[in-house]
DNA sequence: GGACGTCCTGAACGATCGCTAAGGTAGCAC
DNA sequence: GTGCTACCTTAGCGATCGTTCAGGACGTCC
């Protein structure tokens, strides 16, 4: 008999396991049922016959449910951050910068509904401590949003700013919620609107008032 | 020994009892620790003694967890139509109308920050039954809105429209997520933001391009 | 062929938790 | 007093569910 994984590797990989197809696989597939059924509606048997395994198979992947969806947000906060800083790196101006994360951000809720819906709901269901790494790396990301903000609008308040931003994370991630539209087309609709939010934010810095 | 008034009186008021002082506290506090631990992460004993009774006290006052939950978001979902349907009634122009939602919803949202976020994240938690009747008044809030956005904004197709509304309550939502900031100033804050985003949407209706 | 790593099964345990049962107390009506 | 209602208690049942355990199938390497 093989030891499970969960004890053998561990001590390897520092509480990290090493990102097999498999286990992607298997997070995308716990990503879709938390967002149909929540978490706490989402079992261990659930997950295992979405994948095609019985339910107790998972833990040879996982140590156990509350890690896999600990590592399903962090895996998800710490990709926005990057995309983000990359966004702002990119950029030629910090309009464009302020653009690129819009579009961004955009694309990746359009694309990513289930991760963005568990990413909004289920963090409550982590121990303190991955809340709190989960929230460390949300707050950068917003930071990453804050400062190219205010390089646009230096005159507004920063905590309007960040209040601002937390508006618009929420309206560029209500894509989940709204059925059957064309993902590009969606996408366009909500930068556009989104744009037109920081607009009003910034007395125009985006379409030059 | 009195029978629980689950028993004795669900056929008087035909699945919905009365509304006492008592209930409404209830679910004042079962909201607040729904939204900090989620609906799943919250037990009847939790709740219980967060009102200073002991859990299974509750089924005096309602059937079941589930149920408490139910009455929850329906309550939540008929308060927001009314409104929504008043602020119409009342306003004397569409552009007056489509103002006076945004402002009802960020009022709403800033006085009601748990609701709010129960009203988000719990819906896959009812059953079947009552989560549908819960999307259908969403669904006719929604029409509300997207009613008075079409009078103002007649060229605009509707399914964007829709897809726009969504966006614009993930906006207004978004106000339990901000911490510390003044109420009347959030709330000022969302709402010009979100006359912003509806300007983008319907090519300056709102201020007059 | 044997050793080993990978990935899975099926049975079962233990804890949690929603919920029921049975009863108690305080107040008010008559 | 008795009876009735409103609201609550504690004990405990039953089911669910996360988790563990022992083992097995399949592949690869020597």
């Amino acid at each position: 008999m093989a030891r499970a994984r969960t004890d053998e590797r561990a001590a390897e990989f520092v509480g990290r396991r090493p990102i097999t197809a498999r286990r992607r696989e298997l997070l995308a597939i716990a990503a879709r049922l938390f967002a149909e059924r929540g978490y706490g509606g989402t079992t261990i048997d659930d997950l295992g016959s979405a994948a095609g395994i019985s339910g107790p198979a998972l833990y040879w992947h996982f140590p156990s449910k509350d890690a896999l969806l600990a590592e399903m947000l962090t895996d998800i906060s710490d990709r926005l951050l990057v995309g983000a800083r990359e966004c702002v790196a990119v950029a030629g101006t910090p309009v464009d910068a302020v653009r690129a994360l819009v579009e961004f951000q955009a694309a990746f809720a359009v694309e990513n509904p289930a991760l963005i819906t568990v990413h909004q709901r289920e963090l409550p269901h982590l121990t303190a401590r991955d809340r709190q790494v989960v929230r460390r790396t949300q707050r950068r990301y917003l930071e990453v949003w804050v400062s190219a903000l205010a390089e646009i609008a230096p005159t507004v308040d920063e905590r309007d700013l960040r209040s601002a931003t937390h508006g618009l994370f929420g309206l560029l991630n209500a894509t989940p919620n709204i059925p059957g539209q064309d993902p590009d087309h969606l996408k366009e609709l909500l930068g556009a609107i989104a744009l037109g939010a920081i607009d009003a934010l910034t007395d125009g810095a985006i379409s030059g008032a």
